[in-house]
DNA sequence: AGCGTGCCTGAACGCCGTTAAGGTGTCAAC
DNA sequence: GTTGACACCTTAACGGCGTTCAGGCACGCT
């Protein structure tokens, strides 16, 4: 391993680090000892562990923008947010917890909230009105977040404690009667169909409202 | 302060600490002086942190259920979701960083999950199938996460460096171009009106497709 | 040759969650 | 009325955490 410790390599060893082990061993020791480097030294690059996670937060932001970006723009603002929604979904999905750690943090770099700056100008030309198209994404965000908070939160939890979602256990510690939620209960496919169904409905919504 | 610690008084004791002192101050020791007694006493009654947070949660949402329980049902099923969504959202601003802490954790009380039941009955009585119910509540559940998620960040950010959200410093930040990001910026307005025009389009999303 | 300065180390501090072992009070059984 | 069990709390301690501080080593500049 090369010598010479930079704030980016930092990031994204902390980020390898999350992933491997998980938010509990993302330690400032445990981190220096990866980079082969004693655990003070990261303080020469870093003011502190805040500093570093708003760090990772905005790397896993600028993946986002970057994913995005590349994707060629589409037949309109539908396919815009369903091509944003689905990226912001799937960087949150690589990395543990990440819907947690990583929304509403504050990002450090002005380029990532520059991103949205095309998409904002594709859809004013097409008629909507600035806070109309502010609403709508900042709408998907939260929609995103919401809802892969709680598809990690499942995942692991399945993990960790398999009878949780088990049908049978599930009922059980539901007790007599709700037969209604147990039932609805059954019928929770997996993830990404479950996704593009809701945000279907998010869009429908935005879809409903009048542009301008 | 009469002795006498019991799971409850942990629990509700733990959300006064929560609020006064925010998460950092959340320490077993902090929260055992405030009980007057020891931090070693409190793992008499629960095994540990984790399982405190849970309970905090659950308690959380216990007080969730008991407030919508309070509301008299409402005219359909716009109703009912429009008063559960402003529920929820207040109930996590009660506490600092509430969305963020106690959205997607594990329920350790049944009854909070069987609140849905009534909600159910009424809804499939007008014609939805169980499955479109469940989308619709995790649907309006996943939104008010994660807009509370930004609003208590952005709320939280401001008190702490109040340049942050300025307008004119924002720009500064920003640099040059970005003209209209920086326009939906402005109109931003606060909290409460915003909440309920993003409710509102979600509600049309969910109107947009049939029930059964 | 000497010196500043960039980057890193070793040692230490105070706090954290948690465990172990031991006390004290209450109350039922004899 | 003594004994013993048990619920509940204490003191002491452990290992690990984030962080600070003084010092040291290697380089480029004068």
């Amino acid at each position: 391993m090369t010598k010479g410790i930079t704030r980016e390599r930092i990031v994204t060893a902390a980020l390898e680090l999350l992933d491997d082990q998980g938010m509990d061993a993302l330690t400032v020791r445990a981190l220096a000892a990866r980079l082969d480097v004693r655990a003070p030294a990261l303080y020469w690059h870093v003011r502190n562990k805040q500093e570093l996670l708003d760090e990772m937060a905005t790397e896993v932001m600028r993946r986002v923008a970057g994913a995005f970006a590349a994707i060629p723009p589409g037949d309109g603002w539908r396919d815009d947010l369903t091509a944003y929604a689905r990226v912001l979904r799937s960087e949150y999905l690589l990395h543990r917890d990440g819907a947690r750690i990583f929304s509403g943090t504050r990002i450090t770099d002005p380029d990532v909230v520059r991103m949205k700056e095309p998409l904002f100008e594709r859809w004013t030309a097409a008629g909507w009105k600035p806070d109309h198209a502010d609403d709508a994404v900042d709408l998907v965000t939260a929609f995103v977040v919401g809802f892969v908070i709680e598809e990690q939160e499942r995942r692991q939890s399945a993990e960790t404690d398999p009878t949780r979602y088990s049908v049978t256990a599930r009922e059980a510690w539901l007790g007599e009667g709700a037969s209604l939620v147990k039932r609805a209960g059954h019928l929770q496919d997996e993830g990404d169909q479950r996704f593009e169904r809701h945000l279907g409905m998010v869009l429908d919504g935005i879809a409903a409202r009048p542009i301008a």
